[in-house]
DNA sequence: TACAATAATACAAACGTTTGCATTTTTTTA
DNA sequence: TAAAAAAATGCAAACGTTTGTATTATTGTA
C-alpha cells in the first residue's frame, strides 16, 4: 500500500536550496528583487520537485479567493445555464472561477446559499432571485458587509438596491403582441408563468398594454398563468387550459419557450394547423424553437451576454474603492423578435 | 462614503468576553470541554456581533475545502448539466460544494483545468474526458499525488486506471436497433457523432452487432458520423446527409437526442411521415423528445443518477485510507428504450 | 582600502482557524 | 481543610503563503 506523499511547499524548496522561504516566494513571483540566477535555480527546483502553490494559503494571505458565487433558481432551465456560461466566460478571462448553487425556487434555500457564501469562500455574489423573494433584507445585509453583489433577471427595481441586469420584459412582450395584432389577430391568448414572478408580471403587462393600445378585447378565459414549478407538470396544465376554453384563439403569446412548445404540441395533437389556424410565439429562444416543426417565432433574450454583463459589473466592483453607498448600476438589455414558421 | 467594516473574527469575540480564542473556537464547535454557560455566552456574542466563520482559514487549518471540482466537455449539453445536477445533489447532502469547469472539448483545456485543481482548492475531482483525450497521464499524475479522482462517460476502460461510471452504450444501441429490426425495418440508417469519442464508437458497435446478428445489410451510404463540435452546424450536416443518399431508409437510429430531433425535422420538412414512412430513435432522453410532434422514441440515460453515483464514489474515496493503489471501481448503469410515436 | 550606495537575501508577523498539551479553577473526597 | 481528581480554560504551534523591514553581501567610489 502506497501512501500519498505530502505536497511540496515553499519551505521544502527553501531548505533544499539553502535559502529563505521569502526568497523562494518572491522568486516564483518573478520579483526583480531576487537575483536572476537565484530565480532560475528556484524555478528549476520547483519544477523538479513538482511544486504546486497552495491556493488556500494564498487566499488566506491575500484575502482574495478569486471565486465568484452564483445563485440561480434552478439548473434545468436553459436560460440560467446560458447566463452561467456567460458569467463563466467573462470570469475566466479575468482569472475568476464560479461556484454555482441552486436555490430550487425557494426563498429559504436562497437565503441559506447566501449565508454560506458569507463565509469568505467567494469574493462576490451573483444572484437571480426566486419568485418567492419579496424582501431583500438578506441581500442588503450582505452588501452592508461589503461583499459585492450583482443581481439579474426578475428584480423588483424599487427594492433591490444592488447593481443589476435585466431585459425589458414588458417592452419585449408588447412588441410580440403588437406584431400579432398587426397580423390581424383578434383573439390572442396569453400563457404566462407564476404570477409572483416579476418577469411574468412584466410580460403580462406588455400583453395588456398592446391589447389596450389597439383596442383588442381581452378575454379572461384566454389567459393562463401557469404555476407549476416543475417541468413535468407544465404539460398537463397547458393541456387542461385548452380543454377548458370555449373561444378558439387565433394567436397565442407564451412567456416561455417551453410553454410555447407545449402549446404547439397540444394544438397540433388537437388537429389545429400552425400558423394557418393559430399563431404561436415563444419567449427565450434557446435552440428548441428552431428545431420544432413548425419552427417557433420567439423573443430572443441575450442570455449569454447577460451573463457576461453581470460578471463585468461584479468584477468592476472588485476594483472600485470600498464604497458601500456607491451609485447602483442598472443595465437593460434589448430583445428581438425572431420570425419563424409559427406566425 | 462608508467603508466596509472588517469581518469579525474569533479574536474579537474572545477579547470582548475576556476569554481565549481557543475557548471561543471550541465553544462554537459545541465542544463539551467548554462549560455550558460559557458556550451560551459565546453563541450570544457571536450572533450579536454578526460573526461568520472564515471558510478559507478553516480549510487551511483542516486541510479540507469541502469542494469538489468537476470538469465536463461542455456546458450546452443537457446530459452534462443533468449529471452535474446529480453530483450537486449528492454532494450537498454530504456537505460538499461543486466547482464546474468546461474543457470546451479540448484536451489542452482539460489539462489546464486539471492543473488548476491541483492547487488545493478542491478535495477531489470528477472528470468526463473529451474526445481528444487519448492519453491519461495527466489524470494518473493527479491520482499519484493522492487527489481522489472519478471519471464518467466516454472512458477507454483499458487506460483509465481510475474509478469510473458509464452506461453500456453498445448494449443500449444494440437494443434499439434490434427493436427496429423486429419491427421489420430493412434499411436502417445510423447517425453518430465524432468517431474519436468512445461513446459513439460503442454506439456504432451496438448498431453493427445488431445488424450482423439479424443479417440485415449495412449500407455505407446510410451511415453518418457527424463531426460538428458546435450545435449550430449539426443541423446543416444532417440536412446534407439526407440530400446525398440514394437509398431511402425506413428507420434511423441516432446517437443523440439532438441528432434525432434534427433528423425528424429534416424528414418532416421533406414531406416524409413519421413513423409511417420512417422510424426514428434518439439517445439521451432529456425532455425534448417528449415534446416534439411526433414524440421521439429514445434510449434513456440515467444522467442524474450517474451524477449521484459518481459523487458517491468520490466521497467514498475521501473516507478510505490513502491507498494510492486501491482497487478501481467501475459502475455500469442500465439504459432503457422508451417507446413513443416516432416508431 | 575604507565607506557609502546598492543589491540580495533573511527574519518575522500576519491572514483566521484548530488542537495537543499545559495551566488554572472548581469540585470531590477523606 | 488540604490534597487529589475533575473540569474549564489558556498557550502556542501549525496550516502555507505574502510582505514590510532588517540584515548581510556585493558593488562602486574616492
Amino acid at each position: 500500500m502506497t501512501l500519498k506523499k505530502k505536497r511540496v511547499k515553499l519551505e521544502d524548496i527553501a531548505r533544499k536550496l539553502n535559502i529563505s522561504i521569502a526568497t523562494v516566494s518572491r522568486a516564483l513571483d518573478k520579483n526583480p528583487r531576487v537575483k536572476l540566477s537565484t530565480r532560475e535555480k528556484v524555478f528549476k527546483e520547483a519544477k523538479s520537485m513538482g511544486y504546486m502553490p497552495n491556493q488556500i494559503a494564498k487566499s488566506l494571505s491575500s484575502g482574495k479567493t478569486n471565486i465568484i458565487g452564483v445563485i440561480i433558481p434552478r439548473y434545468d432551465e436553459p436560460f440560467f445555464i446560458e447566463v452561467c456560461r456567460g458569467i463563466d466566460r467573462y470570469a475566466r478571462q479575468h482569472n475568476y472561477k464560479i461556484l454555482i448553487s441552486s436555490s430550487r425556487n425557494s426563498f429559504e434555500f436562497e437565503r441559506e446559499n447566501l449565508i454560506s457564501f458569507e463565509r469568505g469562500l467567494v469574493d462576490g455574489i451573483i444572484l437571480s432571485p426566486t419568485h418567492e423573494t419579496e424582501t431583500f433584507t438578506h441581500i442588503k445585509s450582505i452588501i452592508k458587509k461589503g461583499i459585492p453583489v450583482v443581481l439579474f433577471d426578475n428584480i423588483r427595481e424599487e427594492v433591490s438596491g444592488a447593481d443589476h441586469v435585466l431585459i425589458e420584459d414588458d417592452k419585449a412582450s408588447f412588441t410580440a403582441v403588437e406584431f400579432l395584432i398587426k397580423k390581424d389577430k383578434k383573439r390572442i391568448a396569453f400563457i404566462g408563468g407564476i404570477k409572483e414572478k416579476k418577469v411574468f408580471q412584466d410580460r403580462y403587462k406588455g400583453y395588456l398594454d398592446a391589447m389596450k393600445k389597439y383596442n383588442i378585447p381581452v378575454y379572461d378565459e384566454l389567459i393562463l398563468h401557469c404555476d407549476s414549478l416543475d417541468r413535468e407538470f407544465e404539460d398537463a396544465e397547458i393541456r387542461e387550459f385548452f380543454n377548458g376554453i370555449s373561444i378558439t384563439p387565433d394567436a397565442i403569446f407564451t412567456c416561455t419557450d417551453n410553454y410555447g412548445l407545449l402549446t404547439m404540441k397540444t394544438l397540433l395533437k388537437a388537429g389545429y394547423k400552425i400558423p394557418e389556424d393559430v399563431s404561436v410565439i415563444g419567449f427565450g429562444d434557446l435552440g428548441l424553437g428552431e428545431v420544432f416543426v413548425p419552427s417557433m417565432t420567439c423573443i430572443t433574450q441575450p442570455s449569454f451576454e447577460m451573463g457576461q454583463k453581470v460578471a463585468e459589473l461584479l468584477i468592476d466592483q472588485f476594483n472600485e474603492p470600498n464604497d458601500v453607498n456607491h451609485r447602483k448600476k442598472v443595465v437593460k438589455l434589448k430583445t428581438e423578435l425572431i420570425l419563424r414558421e409559427s406566425t
